[in-house]
Parts: C-alpha cells; sequence; structure tokens
DNA sequence: AAACTCTATACTGAAATCAATATTTATCAA
DNA sequence: TTGATAAATATTGATTTCAGTATAGAGTTT
C-alpha cells in the first residue's frame, strides 16, 4: 500500500538516508528553519559527509531545505505565503493533469480509479472515513491523476518535488479539514468528467476542488489569527 | 542585459562548471543522449570528481541530464513527446503566473514592462526585429511576467528548471517560427490584460499565447515527418 | 559454431583529508 | 559602556584516494 509513486526501491547509502531525512523532515522530527550540521548529521546516520551532501541535494531538490553557498543548509520555513504559493501552483498543474489525464488514461486506468473510489466510498460508511480519507485516500486519488496525465513533466514536478512540501505542511500545520465528504463528491465527478472524457471540465473541476482546500485553509489561518490577537 | 533572471554571479567552482556545462548542453555542443564519463569531464574542466558531482547534481535539477545508480549519467534526449510536455505544463504555470501577475505586480513593474515591449517595438521596426525579438525579447517578456507573480513557487519551477529545457529544445530543434509578429501582438494585449488587473482574462491570453507556439511546433513537426517520408 | 562463464577494465559510490570562508568572541580604544 | 577590529574556531567547499559494481571481451565447453 505505497502511496507515494515514487516511493521506490532505496538502493544506494545516499537514497536511503535522503528517506530517512526526508520523514523526518517532514513529520517534523527535525523542525523547519533547524540549521543542519553536515559533520553531525553524517556522525548521526554513520556515514560519510560526501554521501550526506548527495543526500542533501535531493532534499533540495524537493525544496525540504535551502543551501547558500559558503553558509550551509538549513531546513525550509513553513510560513502561510509558503503554503498559498503552493496550493496556487498545485491549483495550476493539477488542473492541467487532469485535462491531460482526460485524454491519455486508458479505459483500464479510468476503471482501476473507479474501483479505488468505491473502496473509499466503504472505508467512509465504515468508519465514518474522516480519518483515512483525509491522509491516504486523498493523496491516492491526486496521485492517480497526476499519473494518468502520462505528462513526464507534471509528473516529475508534481509526485517529485511538490508533494513533499505538502506533506510537510500537512504535518506541521496539523490540516485535517472537515472537508471529507465535500471531498469525496468532488473527487467522484472529477472521475465522471474524466470518464467522459471532457477535459475542459475535468480541469474546471480539479481546479476548483484544489482552490476550495486553498480557501479553506485561509480561513483556518484566519481564525487562528483572530484567536492569538484576542490571547494577547 | 541578463537574459535569465536565475543568472547569478557564480561563486564556487562548481557553479562556474555548472554554468559552463549548461550553456554546452543547451547550445548542443555536447550532444543530446551523450554519456557522461565523470573522469574525463573532471579532466577538462580541471577539476575534481566530486565538485563535478556538485555541478551534475544542479544539471539533474533542470532536467538536462539523467542519472542512474551503478549506471551512470546521459544528456536527456530531445523528444517531439518531451517537446509537447513541457508546452502543456508551461501553459498551465505560466496561465497561472499571468494570472498572479494581474494581482500582485506593482504599478511601478507594470509601467517597467510596458517600456520593454517599447523598445521591443522600437528594434522591432529597425530590423525587422524577427531575430532579436525570436530570442531575447519573448524570453525577456516571459520571465518578467514569471517574476511578477511573486510566487516563489511558480517562480522556481519556472525560471530555476524549465526554462533550461526550453532554451534547449529551441537551440537543438532550431526554432524560429514566423511567429514574430503575432506574438508581439499577443504579448501587448497580455500586459494590457495585467495593467487591467484582470487575471482571468491575462490567464486565458497566456495560455492561448503558449498553445498557439506548441501548435505552430506540431505543425512544423508533421510537415517534417511528411517530407522525411516523402525522401525515404 | 554458438552460447555461457569468467576475468579484466572502467566507471560510479563512499570515505578521509585539506583549504577557504564565515561567524563568533575577546580585547582595545573611544 | 559601547563600538570596532582582530584573532580563533567552526563549518562548508574542494581534492585525493579507496572500494564496490557493471559491462565488455576472451576463452572454454557443449
Amino acid at each position: 500500500m505505497s502511496v507515494n509513486p515514487t516511493e521506490y526501491t532505496p538502493i544506494t547509502t545516499s537514497d536511503k538516508v535522503f528517506v530517512q531525512l526526508q520523514q523526518a523532515i517532514v513529520s517534523g522530527e527535525i523542525g523547519a528553519g533547524t540549521k543542519i550540521s553536515e559533520p553531525e548529521l553524517a556522525k548521526y546516520y554513520q556515514i560519510s559527509r560526501s554521501t550526506l551532501r548527495e543526500a542533501l541535494n535531493r532534499l533540495e531538490k524537493c525544496h525540504l531545505i535551502e543551501r547558500k553557498a559558503n553558509i550551509g543548509s538549513k531546513v525550509v520555513e513553513c510560513t502561510v505565503e509558503g503554503l498559498l504559493d503552493l496550493y496556487i501552483t498545485r491549483e495550476a498543474l493539477e488542473g492541467m493533469a487532469c485535462r491531460q489525464a482526460s485524454a491519455n488514461m486508458s479505459d483500464e486506468e479510468i476503471t482501476a480509479m473507479k474501483a479505488m473510489l468505491a473502496e473509499h466510498a466503504k472505508a467512509k460508511a465504515l468508519q465514518d472515513g474522516v480519518a483515512y480519507y483525509q491522509e491516504e485516500g486523498d493523496l491516492d486519488f491526486h496521485y492517480k491523476v497526476i499519473l494518468g496525465s502520462h505528462n513526464q513533466q507534471l509528473i516529475n514536478i508534481l509526485c517529485g518535488q511538490l508533494y513533499y512540501l505538502l506533506r510537510m505542511y500537512r504535518c506541521q500545520f496539523g490540516m485535517n479539514s472537515p472537508r471529507a465528504s465535500r471531498a469525496f463528491d468532488e473527487h467522484s465527478r472529477i472521475i465522471e468528467a474524466i470518464a467522459d472524457r471532457d477535459g475542459e471540465l475535468a480541469e474546471l473541476l480539479m481546479r476548483r476542488h484544489i482552490a476550495a482546500s486553498r480557501k479553506n485553509i485561509e480561513n483556518k489561518i484566519a481564525q487562528l489569527n483572530h484567536a492569538e490577537s484576542v490571547v494577547q
């Protein structure tokens, strides 16, 4: 049950360290904004500095860390602007991926995706689905659409880069929005549009779907800020 | 006259080698699909292998080379599918960047962009503008819009990754389309929409602008294939 | 003659060491 | 006491070297 399609079996040592570091950063075990000490980390993981640097390069590719020459690396900061930028970008890319999926997915892929949604519906009915659907189901759906675009550029950017950051934000901001059932309905409408080979509509629906998530987040943050200002 | 906003002054040795390699690959001096020998290149540039590998990591980030564990690196192949994937992705990202630019560009930025377009118009009138406008002018315009979005994600992906590939395709496929004057008109309409703060229209126009380029390419390639089949 | 295996070569992955840059701290002067 | 300058320390960038893996070629066997 691999949620992440880019989750390959790590081959080299730096691969393994990359996966471990990535999880540590995403989960917040290594806090946002933390400065990274190469000798320290290398000693911790029992590897040489060069191997570690190879892993750090990979992390930089996912925008999980930032590097500056002769200064060093630090874990990326989670800011509201960064989160909104991310969702705006997702809206553009996944909207297009959805349009492409309408044109390029095979009939088999579409039936498989329908089956997946039916599974999700069952899970939803069984345990109110909130927990499961929030975590895995949503990601599964989006990954399937992205892969269905058969567009290597879109796949690389979304799965190889943006989704690491997305998961980081979801962990660190504790995003368990009450959009589970609404999201499920939106997902099924999107699949219908893809099945109808209606790329125009599919893109529109996906963009609305992601925009709705973004607005939901904006509202939550506005509430938080309000609460804080009241506390002060 | 730096066309590329990501063109910073190289600091470290690997920076300089990265820039050189990038230009060599984009220009086709190092041919597409070429297997890269690390010891050979390191000797050629008079640097150590580790420094070279740092540069190779950067090239991989731009999708100019592909690496496989225990096998090696090779320069990316230029395929028609890859080019179309690239333009589809640009359409999505730059469309959104244009929408964001309508909302986020300062009045000063907009007037600066109008001035740039006026310069281009002069150049166009002087020397039929085809050569200049094709090369630098078009890139200048697109970069300004992207930067105007003030969205760090969009800027990173477009300027930091996709545009290297785009320039490679433009070099290798010798794309000097006869769209210069039409492109100029499209550019000015896009700027108008941005100045009117009409994000909806700005996105639509930019998407059409890029889609038109893509279709232009598709036609040219179809012609080439036809010509080839006739020759055979 | 063809196919398979073994060996040798070449290339990538990893580790240890050296040099250059930045940051911090301490001392001196105003 | 505060500011500036210089020295020391710590951290990153670069070089050199070693080890593991894959590929290609030659020799042997069927």
